[in-house]
DNA sequence: TTAGCTGCAAAGTATTTGCAGTGGT
DNA sequence: ACCACTGCAAATACTTTGCAGCTAA
């Protein structure tokens, strides 16, 4: 049951499964985004929780490496489930309909390996392509 | 002589060539970067111009691609000249202490190239790395 | 029971907008 | 002289902090 892998998410993590973070972890894990903040609490119902929660929630779950941070710079932040054994990808985000799309295969590991025999340790990377979709570009 | 390079460079792209202009162009060029809104204002004198043209100005000068943007997704926007004719690199910024440094050979035309043959147009991309540097991780 | 989670109010930081006046070309 | 540019004031957008009350384990 999708709800209770939810709730072994979270207690692996050694967080509590409240209600909020079951809405909002399931949600994420169901639709892949990457969505802002906003979006999200409009997903799991305005109501269910205050704003102020979400930004907490979310980073606490980017601390616990269950969502993984998108930065399109346009303004706010965006978060999309991180399944800790599938491979990341990246994004081409279209400048005039911000459509996503997804890219897979990243291939920069080669680059963090160099820096790792220069002496970077904890590397991590955030790689966005931008650009006019087919669509609008019609 | 360099100040007349820079005021080449601000008629080429069809802008007026103003003493604030003058003087943050030609500093961008001097130092490479990149750097924060308020470093630069800071490096031109914060009486030489308001904050607000500083914004206005390097969105102009961002758009007439004299400069090109950074964000390292730890608030303010950071910008580095952008040499038309020389080929862009990436950064390696430490978590800790923010150093910054530069990674020449950016390869990733080739991903380009393939989203071009899918109809994506005007493609530009983002790719900033973070971890820690060797000093920091002593 | 208690450490972690949440709501509400307030503050903080980065950036944008409106409008009137100034200055390059 | 004209239009781009600039300053000042105010507004907006996004995010963080403090503190008191609540709740999962």
């Amino acid at each position: 049951m999708t709800g209770n892998e939810t709730v072994a998410l979270l207690r692996r993590a050694k967080l509590k499964a409240t209600d909020v973070r079951l809405a909002l972890l399931g949600r994420l894990r169901e639709e892949h985004g990457p969505f802002t903040l906003e979006e999200l609490h409009q997903k799991i119902g305005r109501q269910s929780c205050d704003l102020v929660t979400m930004y907490r929630t979310l980073a606490v779950f980017q601390e616990a490496r269950l969502v993984r941070r998108c930065d399109f710079g346009d303004g706010p932040i965006r978060y999309e489930f991180f399944d800790a054994h599938g491979a990341h990808h990246h994004h081409v985000v279209c400048v005039r309909c911000r459509s996503v799309t997804n890219l897979e295969h990243c291939s920069l590991d080669a680059i963090e390996l160099k820096l790792r025999e220069s002496g970077f340790r904890d590397l991590t990377h955030s790689l966005e392509f931008f650009g006019m979709c087919p669509a609008c570009k019609a």
